[in-house]
RNA sequence: GGCGCGAUAGCAAAGCGGUUAUGCUCCGGAUUGCAAAUCCGUUCAGCCCGGUUCGACUCCGGGUCGCGCCUCCA
């Protein structure tokens, strides 16, 4: 029973083991809080909460830790134009953000490190650098000089001179070599910044990262997550600061990215105008819905977010609470899940998709089986499920849920059940259907069973 | 230009060198006073061209198409 994982690093699926037997030390990049996230910006967020489901299963202690990253020129535009300090600006959107992330099932991690409680780590981080000659102070700027580092860009499988070639951007004239990136930047008088050995100043975008690492979990974590877009540069540079700033030992073990999230078949961009705020599918799904719909697809995959995935996640989580929802009064057994398939494709670099199909093989066991065999089968399904964050609420919950804000009643709804149950008794079908469709107009579908009639809002 | 990823049925999405993926949808049947849910069954796959093999959706080569990254975007 051991965990496989794809290594960013080695572009192979690995057998997971962690540094320290039994400890486990994780690392996921959160949010630049300048506004509402996105649902790119949830899908880490969910597929390594998940592993963190299944690591906590697997070891005895699991540090996760996901930062919120609150100084950033973003984040500096924003409040100037807010007319507030970035303190502000950001302790309003890192709420929002944990908001949006507990809507959507996740655990709280271990650590949650902010940027700008790190500043006095990061700048003893740069002077490291540049006494062990891998940094330069050059106009106020100090850049970490990537020739200094025998196999800069590694990670992201390129050569310097091939970065170069299609740069997009300008090279700043006081940077030594074109690749060099930016440590620590000088700040203005109207700009936020910290008193520095270079000058009042604020920090470049990586070294946070390998800063609060550093501190928190130490110099070689095992797992380090995020969107396969920070790869290059972001966990490029992290890797070669902190390698080099701690003698060349090994950073992170075990690198593992994320596929994109494209809304209807295109990027997310601002050009295009598509950016999907978490608040807003929130306020047409439930969190469930959404997290659903994200793990319905390998992690590494691209993913395409649309109306349809989502009303087809609406769907299947239907189908799987409705199994649930007959073994409701079934006390679960308490099983090891050891050897269930579902926990076997998750133990396999998290395959969710198979995982799912294995919750729906459950759930049709379920509901075609009767007797004793299905307290062990709602206990699985309760189980395997719970490592992705789903299926944890009551059936009736689900089924029933947002009945006020569609302006359903319940005790009405209950009421009328209990009218048309009379009526029936009196074979008075006229008046039962007439009920029937009474509620329909609402919303609401009756469902009669051996065990009495329940109801459930009709999707929407 | 460099590096990398993908192409599976109406839609979504996996495993696997030979045996049903799975979910949603469609169709037929059972069940139901009616309905829903459920069950049973059926239809619909693997971009193209070669190669390896007794056998390929699965391995190898070539092509076509689509996509991502290449200095602050998850």
């Amino acid at each position: 029973m051991s965990l496989y994982v794809y290594n960013t690093r080695t572009r192979q699926k690995e057998k997971f083991e962690p540094q320290e037997p039994g400890r486990v030390k994780m690392y996921v990049c959160g949010p630049t809080v300048y506004n509402l996230v996105h649902i790119g910006n949830a899908r880490p967020v969910v597929v390594f909460d998940t592993l963190f489901r299944v690591l906590r299963r697997l070891y005895n202690e699991v540090i996760y830790a996901r930062n919120i990253t609150d100084i950033d020129d973003k984040i500096m535009k924003a409040a100037r134009e807010n007319g507030e300090t970035i303190a502000e600006l950001s302790a309003r959107f890192a709420a929002e953000y944990q908001k949006d992330m507990a809507a959507l099932l996740n655990l709280e991690p271990t650590i949650t490190p902010y940027a700008t409680h790190h500043i006095a780590d990061m700048i003893g981080m740069i002077e490291a650098l540049v006494n062990q000659g891998h940094a330069y102070v050059a106009e106020n700027h100090v850049l970490f000089d990537v020739k200094s580092m025998e196999d800069y860009g590694r990670l992201s499988n390129r050569s310097l001179d091939d970065m170069l070639e299609g740069a997009r951007v300008e090279v700043a004239p006081y940077k030594k070599y074109a690749g060099d990136f930016v440590l620590w930047k000088p700040s203005s008088d109207s700009e936020p910044g910290w008193d520095s050995p270079w000058g009042r100043g604020r920090p470049g975008w990586h070294i946070e990262c390998s800063a609060m690492i550093e501190r928190h979990l130490g110099e070689t974590i095992d797992i380090h997550g995020g969107g396969r877009d920070l790869i290059f540069p972001h966990h490029e540079n992290e890797l070669a600061q902190s390698q080099c700033a701690h003698g060349g030992k090994q950073y992170v073990r075990y690198w593992m990215h994320n596929g994109f999230i494209n809304i209807d078949g295109e990027k997310m961009s601002k050009s295009l105008g598509n950016y999907r705020f978490v608040r807003d599918l929130l306020a047409q799904y439930p969190g469930e819905v959404i997290r659903f719909a994200i793990l319905s697809a390998h992690y590494r995959s691209e993913l395409d977010f649309s109306a349809q995935l989502l009303d087809q996640s609406k769907a299947s989580l239907d189908s799987l609470y409705g199994a649930l929802r007959k073994v409701k009064n079934i006390e679960a057994e308490a099983v090891t899940i050891d050897n269930s398939p579902a926990f076997q494709a998750l133990l396999d670099d998290l395959n969710t998709p198979l995982a799912i199909s294995e919750l729906h093989n459950l759930a049709h066991k379920i509901n075609k089986e009767d007797g004793s065999s299905l307290a062990v089968l709602k206990g699985e399904m309760q189980e395997a499920a719970k490592l992705m964050g789903l299926l944890q609420q009551d059936p009736d919950a689900w089924f029933q849920g947002g009945a006020a804000e569609s302006g359903v009643d319940a005790a009405k709804v209950e009421a009328l059940i209990e009218e048309r149950q009379q009526a029936k008794l009196n074979k008075d079908y006229a008046r039962a259907d007439a009920i029937r469709q009474e509620l329909k107009a609402m919303g609401v579908v009756l469902e009669d069973s051996k065990q009495g009639t329940t109801w459930r809002i009709e999707k929407g």
